[in-house]
This record gives structure tokens, C-alpha cells and sequence, in this order.
RNA sequence: GUGGGUGUAGCUCAGUUGGUUAGAGUACCGGAUUGUGGUUCCGGGUGUCGUGGGUUCGAGUCCCAUCUCCCACCCCA
């Protein structure tokens, strides 16, 4: 029978057994940090329909999302978790105890073409807080410090997190009369760092904005101190003025949060693409590796589920791009070696074909919390300590007649060479003894 | 979706102006070693040269198509 070559689509990140385990833990650091604040845990299925993910319709969503029917019923692939979310909060706004503060960590779809740190189908790592009617600006203030603080958590410490406000865009735009083409001039403004100035301003006159008004529009977005430069232009612009206040509240609040100055820097060339975005807005980029893109963005919506209720849901949040971030500090070699990927701490290699000794140690070892596996394949010796390398397993417990008559193990430090004989839960305080010291925090210093 | 590249062993790659049984390193498998791995030594090629056509006496090599993956754009985590 022909055999179907196995192979992964592009754009979908898998990985082998050690990296997994790293991954894993890069996930154990998140959900530990946004517990840490008290967001609550929330999934929400990948599939919806079509009709719920695509509701806000047209543009780049509608493009890029997964959709596929099955019967007769129009389905999609979730394309972020804000949606979903917005969903959720408007289904059961009765029973939720708002400000709503939720987690969410799970596996999203784009139907774009991959690149270098851009999958198809990526986990994020969202957080949000969902206010009902209104929700303070302290809290867009804490959004950056959960970020800041989990980034750290993980030993990251060379990111910065940029923040803007639309409001003051928008009113910047009203002050130079932009007027309609403010979509168009946002998309333009955000294309700054990446294609430089002269090009913006070139796109800018072609928008009908005259030479002069684009350079003073430039001049003020890219200001060295833009929080003085926006200050010289209080009160002409109410909206300018409300996006200020709000700069200003959120970034006094920072220190206090404990987010560290380098940490974070308004940007106002900052735009973000995506349209709900109506107040502060994040985008975070490693320092080291920008080309690769953002690694978590967001910001403040003020009306989230305005599409399935009638309530109003103002809501601000975060999302990290864990695959995106992942992928990078592995390409770079950035993940700890020492992280434990093994796994378990203690592997059992019965030297005859009795089992039972074997399977009595791995029970003991298990009682006392060793995470333990017996080799039971009749190979030679040599391929079960190869297998023991294979896995990075710390410990080999060598079992055979001797030690089954005795009621001991062989316990032998893989990365020493050293045995010794002892009982099964001597072996056990030993391991676990070792492991304390092994397993390094991750956090940063 | 648009534009540009790429494809030979599990991986990284070599393969002359088209020439006979397609190679190297590494990985992998077996043995030296029937109660103790990593080193060393010996043996083994595991391949429809992405796929399908075409040109030719002859194609891994040239042409066309197609698929794939990569890079850039769009957009974004």
C-alpha cells in the first residue's frame, strides 16, 4: 500500500517532546501571573459560527477567517479571543460580576500566509477587563503592568511596551482637518517605524493633505517629548484633550503599578490596525528582535459586544502571541537549558525480564512524589540507558535479581555516573532532594 | 490575495559542459559488550532526486505545468 507522506501544514507550530515541555512551562508562567491579578479562567470553543465571529463583517477578518460549512450550518474557526469573549460576556451578562476579569489562553486561526514568527493558527494569551456602562481608566493602566510583570516571570526583560491613545490621534486629525480620510491617515501614521518619513508624508499628501500639515502632523507625532508637545496643544481639541487626561492618568499610575521606566514609552505613532480600538493602545515589541513584530498588543474598546447586545461593555485588554513569542526565544536560543524537559525524574531498568520488583520500586518511588516510568522492553542494557540519555531522565534505578532479593535499587545519577544502593524510598529522598536543587525559578533577575 | 525564490537520505548539504550502479557529514539501525549508557571501533543507505509531462540515444542536471515550503507585500500576535 502507497504511503501518504506525513507533514504539517506551514503556519502550524509542532513540536518535539523537550521543546513542548518548555512550552508548556512559558504557559504555566502566564496563567500563574494573570491568576496572580485575579482574572478568571475562561475557553470558549474554536468553532463558532460563522454568523457570531463575523458579525462586526467586512475587512481584513473576513478575509482571513477559516470558514467551512458543515450541513447546512455556516461555521469559522475563532480568529482571536476578543470576539468570542465579546459573545460570552453579552450571553451571560446576568450572571457575571462585572468589572468581568478573564483569562483566556488558547489556539487561534488565520487564513494568511505564514512567515518567519507568523503561524495560521497561534495561541494568545488575552487578557481583559469588561466593565458595565463604565469602566475606569486605572484599569488600562494595569493592563501593561500584567504584561510587564509575566514577561519578567519569564526572564524577559529587553521589551518595551509602546503606548498611544486614539483619542489623541483622532483629535490631532480634527485639529489638522483630515476629517474623512482619518482611517486612511491612521494606517499611515502606523506605518512610521517601518517605512520611514518621508514615505508617510509622501502617502499623506496623496490622502489631500497639504505638505504642511502633514510635516506638522509628523513633526508632533514623532516629538522627542511628545507629552509636552501634546501639552502646548491643550485645549484646542476636546478629544485631544480627553486622550491626554487619559495618557497622563494611565502612565502616573505605572510607577506605582511597578512596571520599571524601560519597560514602557508612549509612542504616538502608535495606531494599531484593528478598528474597535477607541482609547489607550498597546503594542510590545523585544528589543532585540523588532523585525519579528509585536509580541502582545491591545487596548480600549468602548463598546465590545455592541454587535450582540444592547448593553453597553466598555472593555480594555492585552494579548501576548505566545507561539509568535515562543518561536522566538527558541530560534534564538533564548530558553533555558537547564528547564527540566525530562519527562519524569526517575527511569526503572529492570536488567532480567522480572518485572515485579521493577514495577513495586516505580510504586514507591511514585508514593513519594518521584514522577517515575519502568523501562519494560526485553532490549539490551545499552538501549535502555540510551533511552534514559534520549529523554534527559536524571536518574536510572537499576533493578535485577540482586537487588529484588535485597529490596533495593541501583540508583545511579545519569550525569554523574555515580551509583549507589540503597531502598527504594532512600532512592526517592534522594531524587527529590536533587530536583530541589535542579529546578531553577525561571523569573528573571 | 499580490510579487520573488526554493525543493537531492530523518537533518545540513555536494553532485562538473546532460553520460553508466546518486554521494558526504550527521542522525539512525546492528555488532564488538548475556549486570550498567555517553567515548571508540566495525558493519549497514534507510532515496519514486517534490509531482506530472516534454526535449534527448541518455535527465538529479534542460523546458513547461503543478504542488510545497521560504522571503517580501497586505495585514497582524
Amino acid at each position: 500500500m502507497e504511503k501518504i507522506k506525513p507533514r504539517t501544514l506551514s503556519g502550524f507550530m509542532e513540536l518535539l517532546p523537550g521543546p513542548q515541555a518548555q512550552m508548556d512551562a512559558v504557559m504555566r508562567v502566564l496563567r500563574e501571573t494573570y491568576e496572580l491579578y485575579g482574572f478568571t479562567a475562561l475557553d470558549t470553543p474554536a468553532v463558532e459560527s460563522a454568523q457570531v465571529l463575523l458579525a462586526k463583517g467586512g475587512g481584513e477578518t473576513e478575509k482571513q477567517i477559516y470558514r467551512f460549512s458543515k450541513g447546512d450550518t455556516d461555521l469559522a474557526l475563532r480568529f482571536d479571543l476578543t470576539v468570542p469573549l465579546a459573545k460570552y460576556v453579552a450571553m451571560n451578562y446576568g450572571q457575571l460580576a462585572f468589572p468581568f476579569r478573564r483569562y483566556q489562553i488558547g489556539k487561534v486561526y488565520r487564513g494568511e500566509r505564514a512567515q518567519r514568527g507568523r503561524f495560521r493558527e497561534f495561541y494568545q494569551a488575552d487578557i481583559d477587563v469588561i466593565g458595565d456602562g463604565a469602566l475606569d481608566i486605572a484599569n488600562d493602566a494595569e493592563m501593561p503592568a500584567v504584561i510587564c510583570e509575566a514577561l519578567r516571570r519569564l526572564g524577559i526583560e529587553r521589551f518595551c511596551i509602546r503606548m498611544n491613545d486614539r483619542k489623541i490621534l483622532n483629535g490631532l486629525f480634527a485639529l489638522l482637518g483630515v476629517g474623512e480620510q482619518a482611517a486612511a491617515v491612521l494606517g499611515a501614521v502606523d506605518k512610521l517605524e517601518k517605512i520611514g518619513r518621508e514615505k508617510v508624508a509622501a502617502i499623506l499628501t496623496e490622502l489631500g493633505m497639504g505638505p504642511d500639515k502633514a510635516d506638522q502632523l509628523l513633526d508632533i507625532l514623532t516629538s522627542a517629548d511628545p507629552m509636552a508637545t501634546l501639552d502646548a496643544l491643550a485645549g484646542k481639541n476636546e478629544t485631544l484633550d480627553a486622550g491626554l487626561a487619559e495618557l497622563r492618568a494611565v502612565t502616573a499610575l505605572l510607577p506605582g503599578l511597578g512596571v520599571p521606566d524601560h519597560a514602557w514609552r508612549v509612542d504616538l505613532t502608535i495606531a494599531r490596525g484593528l478598528d474597535y480600538y477607541t482609547g489607550m493602545v498597546y503594542e510590545t515589541q523585544l528589543l532585540d528582535y523588532p523585525e519579528v513584530g509585536s509580541i502582545c498588543s491591545g487596548g480600549r474598546y468602548d463598546d465590545l459586544a455592541g454587535y450582540y447586545t444592547s448593553q453597553k461593555l466598555p472593555g480594555v485588554g492585552l494579548s501576548i502571541g505566545v507561539t509568535r513569542l515562543f518561536y522566538i526565544l527558541q530560534e534564538q536560543g533564548l530558553l533555558n537549558e537547564e528547564l527540566p524537559t525530562a519527562p519524569c525524574d526517575a527511569l526503572i531498568i529492570p536488567l532480567g525480564e522480572d518485572m515485579d520488583w521493577a514495577v513495586r520500586c516505580a510504586a514507591a518511588l511514585r508514593a513519594e512524589g518521584v514522577r517515575t516510568q519502568v523501562y519494560a522492553e526485553r532490549k539490551k542494557v545499552k538501549a535502555k540507558f540510551a533511552y534514559a540519555d534520549k529523554l534527559a531522565v536524571p536518574y536510572a534505578a537499576v533493578v535485577g535479581g540482586d537487588e529484588a532479593a535485597s529490596g533495593t535499587v541501583g540508583l545511579k545519577d545519569l550525569r554523574t555516573g555515580q551509583q549507589v544502593t540503597v531502598t527504594p524510598a532512600e532512592a526517592a529522598a534522594i531524587i527529590l532532594k536533587s530536583k530541589a536543587r535542579l529546578v531553577k525559578p525561571v523569573k528573571g533577575s
